[in-house]
DNA sequence: TGACATAGTGTATTAATTACACTAACATGT
DNA sequence: ACATGTTAGTGTAATTAATACACTATGTCA
C-alpha cells in the first residue's frame, strides 16, 4: 500500500502506433479482455512505473505489444479529462510512434491479448476517449509531413522514390505531381542513392535511395 | 490519507506566462519560499487537484498568480524525468500564456510571495527543470508566430500595425520590412480598422485596428 | 519481339516573397 | 507661423518558389 497525503491521479501512456499495410495507414490496436470497455479495441499503453520516466514508459510498451524498438516515437499530448477513465482518476500522456514497413511482421508479443491492426479510414469507436487522442495523433502527422522528414519513418532503409510518393498521398490523401515530388524531396539533400534497384514486376526497375542520417528527422523550411 | 495499490506520481502544471514589457518578451516567475529550491525564482504552477482537469488547473493557476483570465492559454509539454523533484515522483503538464500588455498592471494576487517579470533574455538559472520547460515554450512560440494569428494576444483589443510589429520583431529577434509585413498582415483577412487614432508623441499619429474575432488563433496557410 | 507497366526526366507559367524610398501628419520649439 | 524631428503610411519591380504538364527508358512476360 502507498499512501499520500493529497489524492494522486494514476500515469498511464497511451501510444498510437502507426504503419504503412496494404497501401493503407493503420495502427495497433488492442482488444480489452477487463473491464471498464471489455471487449472494445483500445491504444496500448499502460502504468507509468515509478522509477521509469514517461518516454522510458512508452517505449517500454511499444515494445512490449509490437516487439519492435529504436523507432520513431514522439509526445503528443497529454489528456486529463476528470471521468476519461471510470475507475480512478488516470492522466495519460499520449505518443504517436512510426513503425517502418519491414518490422511489420515481428511478433506481436503481448500476452495472448487479441492485438489487431486497423485502417485509419475504418477504426471501430475506441474505449476512453482514444478516439480523439487517434485524431489529435493523425492531425499532428499530417502536419509534420509537411514540415520535416517525418516520413521517411515508415520506409525501410532502403527505399525506391515511389514507395516514398505514396507514404505522401496515402497520409495526405491527395495525388502528388511526380516531378514535382521528386523534386522536392532532391531538393531536401537528405538521401542518397545506392548501388541497388528494386524490381517489382514485368516494368522497368526503381533505384533504391537511403537517408544520409537514417535516425534523423530534420525540420525543414 | 489517500491508499493506492501501486505508487501514484504527483501531477502539477507549470505555467510559461509571456507577455510583452518595455519592448521586451518577459515572463513571470515566483521565488520560491520552502525547499527545495528555497530562495530560487521558478514557474507558477500547482499540484492537479483531483476533481479539475488538468486545463482547470493551469487556468487557475494562472488566476491566482496574475489575477488574469480569459487569456489564451495552451498545453506544451509533459515533463517526467524520474528526479526532476526531489521530493516525490512528480509529473509536471507544461502550459503556456499570452497575457495581453494592458491587462498587466493587474494584481499579482499570489498570497505574499514574490513575483516578478523577467526579460527573456536575462533569465536566472530556475528551480527544477524549469529552464527546459521555458526553452520548449519560446521555441512553440517562435514557432506558431509563423503559422498562426497567435502574435496578437499579446496586444490589447485595439492596436497599431506598428505595435504588432514590434511583437514580431521582438520574438523574433530579427527586423522586417514594414511594407511587406503590412501586406502580408492585410492578407490575413483577420483585422479591421477602427475609426480612432492613436497619438504617441510628436509624430503622425498612427489607425487603430482590432482582431475580427478577437479570441480566436487562426492556424495560416 | 511486341505489349504492358512503372521509372525517370525538364521547362514554361504562375504565384509568392523580397527589396527598396519617399510622402503624410502630428508635436514641439523658436 | 514655420522649421524640425519623428513615426505612419504607401506601391512596384525583381527574385524566388511552386505548379502544371507529357514523353522516353527499362524491365518482365506472353
Amino acid at each position: 500500500m502507498y499512501k499520500y497525503e493529497y489524492p494522486h491521479p494514476a500515469v498511464t501512456t497511451d501510444i498510437v502506433i502507426f504503419t504503412m499495410r496494404d497501401e493503407r495507414l493503420q495502427l495497433l490496436l488492442i482488444k480489452r479482455r477487463e473491464a471498464p470497455y471489455r471487449g472494445k479495441w483500445a491504444l496500448p499503453g499502460g502504468f507509468l512505473q515509478i522509477k521509469e520516466t514517461i518516454d522510458e514508459c512508452a517505449v517500454r510498451e511499444l515494445e512490449e505489444e509490437t516487439g519492435v524498438s529504436n523507432v520513431y516515437l514522439e509526445q503528443l499530448y497529454t489528456f486529463g479529462e476528470v471521468k476519461r477513465d471510470p475507475r480512478e482518476r488516470v492522466i495519460s500522456v499520449a505518443y504517436f510512434a512510426l513503425i517502418p514497413s519491414d518490422k511489420l511482421d515481428i511478433r506481436p508479443s503481448t500476452d495472448a491479448d487479441a492485438v489487431g491492426w486497423f485502417s485509419m479510414n475504418e477504426l471501430p469507436k475506441l474505449a476512453f476517449d482514444h478516439n480523439e487522442i487517434v485524431d489529435k495523433a493523425y492531425e499532428r502527422l499530417i502536419a509534420k509531413l509537411n514540415y520535416s522528414t517525418i516520413a521517411f519513418q515508415f520506409l525501410p532503409k532502403e527505399f525506391t522514390l515511389t514507395e516514398l510518393q505514396n507514404v505522401y498521398e496515402i497520409i495526405l490523401q491527395e495525388s502528388i505531381d511526380k516531378r514535382n515530388f521528386r523534386k522536392s524531396i532532391f531538393a531536401l539533400d537528405a538521401i542518397i542513392e545506392t548501388k541497388k534497384m528494386q524490381s517489382e514486376g514485368a516494368h522497368r526497375p526503381a533505384k533504391l535511395y537511403k537517408l544520409k542520417n537514417p535516425k534523423q528527422v530534420l525540420v525543414i523550411k
